[in-house]
DNA sequence: TTGAAAGCGCTAACAT
DNA sequence: ATGTTAGCGCTTTCAA
């Protein structure tokens, strides 16, 4: 028998209120902040609090009428994407700083499991909640409507959001970087991501791409769905997939930056020069995009500055101060020396 | 007057019992499924459930004497990092699996940091706590201690842990890269690493590495604390104002992976051959790091295992099921073509 | 198999 | 400036 279920030994207000010779209520005042209480009051509640080591229970407080809930859902596609663990560290850190939880989830791009995430995070009763992109299940929207708390929608804008959106216009950025493919004299693109991402409708950088590009003459000769998360690996198989199979290719887009840096590895290992052989193009401003001998041409997305405005949004709505609905960003293309 | 303050319209067991004309007490029997009441019951409960939306309320069950709070808190330096992403994927979708929800913080590699994320935490009466690395204050140490729950220590090992710990022998990975830089006949070694990292005393890698490379005859020419973040870029500016200044060098070990292929790509545009005129080194097991032309020696450090398992032991402790205190993974040097 | 009652820790509302 | 009361939604305990 190591360990003893242990009884609660934990302080109360009430043990803390006995100690100082008050009330339950002139502790939680003090406590919180809201007068009603003497200086001489506030200092014996105080000195009592330190000796007990009382931790408040927001369990209590967030439960009742009150309902003064300080947690906030988060969910995205997967922490491990670089562009999503930069948004998640600023997410958190302005919640923390405003004295909020984050309880952050993952839906692999799927919406059922974000319906399935929404529901467990609703029945903790969230003060809000954060969804990235702007794809949902009917069963999250009635979810949603029901439980009646302020949504932010970020990453890709959603120009008529549930409540509040915040993001980039991921169909211009395709379309740009067509445009600066044109420009360069490409003709023939092949569209390289994953399959799971690009059937969820979440590529529409894709899609802008496929519109200005025909539009300008070019031709979208293969689209490969790759069966796999968008990251390194992926990029230098499918490349290797992709070119064994395809000649007839004079430039490839990819779903994002890992899985074009990737692409140029597979590249330079076989001795296809770029962009003189073959063009390659990125997304999103990976870290790594700009350091590397042949420097990847994308667009780079702020992240941070999304993670940061998305939760201050939040913030903002819950104290009811006046916020935007739509809130966008810029995503730009930076030129490289791979396309 | 957009969105109006809303009167909790939500469902509650007692309306669900109404409605069934059963007792609120065989409602939370059936949606528990802890025995108690027959099968037409059961269907007459479920039918109604399904009727209202009911969603069940977690703070009011996880309040009281019950306590059963499936709330569970994580803490990771940062979540950016490729490494802590992985392991948190895995975490997160192992608790989500067994029903627990996960509240995720970040301590940027301070203690202090870790000790108040963990005291707001703790207000939450949290099942359980994981804890990445083994360094925690003394204020931290005290509140684990009064709120009696099961601590996971995971990421590098901790062979006396608080409670269970998860990880690999940190310091023998960098004692047995230096072994094989001693072998491949390196004799002059720079340490590049993050200042934070390094004086919060987390990179034992470095210690180990020194002790054996020295041992065996190599010396530690410099080593070099920045004060930025690993990443590409502190990789790449680091290794720049490194070789800048020293000459005296055949090989740098780096933090991490991400920091070696910075550093790397810095060589290969300054035309430096690697690992003929530098011998570089990393530590993780990035994807990237594989399938650059220059393959990568590094240490790979099984990250999802680490994630699960961690996740997996604090579920079993809970559970009052058999767990080892200390269980160890293996971080295995790969051999790459930059030493 | 079912129900009734008590109580968890806190805060809003209403005294004093 | 301070205290009293009531109740949030659920589960545990005890009774039928």
């Amino acid at each position: 028998m190591k360990e003893k279920s242990l009884k609660k030994p934990t302080a109360s207000l009430s043990h803390i209120a006995e100690a100082a010779g008050v009330s339950k209520m002139t502790v939680s005042r003090v406590l919180r902040d809201v007068d009603g209480f003497s200086e001489a009051t506030r200092e014996k509640v105080l000195r009592e609090v330190e000796k007990s080591g009382y931790l408040p229970n927001r369990i209590a407080a967030a439960f009742g009428p009150s309902s003064a809930s300080t947690l906030v859902g988060v969910c995205v596609p997967r922490m491990s994407s670089h562009f999503f663990g930069v948004v998640l560290d600023n997410i958190e850190h302005t919640f923390q700083r405003f004295g909020f939880q984050a309880i952050i989830g993952s839906h692999n791009q799927q919406v059922s499991e974000e319906e399935l995430w929404l529901k467990n995070i609703l029945a903790w009763r969230p003060a809000g909640v954060l969804l990235s992109s702007k794809h949902h299940s009917k069963g999250t929207l009635k979810l949603l409507k029901d439980a009646g708390i302020p949504v932010v929608e970020f990453w890709n804008l959603n120009t008529s959001p549930l409540s509040m959106s915040v993001g980039f216009n991921e169909y211009d950025s395709g379309f740009d970087m067509a445009r600066y493919a044109i420009l360069k004299g490409y003709k023939k693109a092949a569209l390289l991501g994953s399959l799971q991402d690009w059937d969820s409708g979440r590529l529409d950088r894709f899609t802008g791409f496929e519109k200005c590009f025909t539009d300008a003459g070019g031709k979208i000769v293969h689209k490969d769905k790759l069966n796999d998360t968008p990251g390194f690996y992926s990029g230098f198989y499918g490349t290797e997939n992709l070119l064994n199979r395809m000649q007839d290719v004079d430039m490839i887009y990819f779903q994002d930056d890992t899985m074009a840096l990737g692409g140029l590895a597979w590249c330079q290992r076989k001795g296809i020069r770029v962009p003189e052989d073959i063009g390659i193009a990125g997304w999103g401003g990976h870290e790594a995009a700009s350091i590397l001998v042949e420097r990847l041409t994308t667009t780079e997305v702020p992240m941070q500055k999304i993670g940061t405005l998305s939760a201050e949004l939040l913030i903002r709505k819950l104290r009811e101060e006046p916020t935007d609905d739509v809130t966008a960003v810029t995503a730009k293309l930076v030129e490289g020396t791979t396309l």
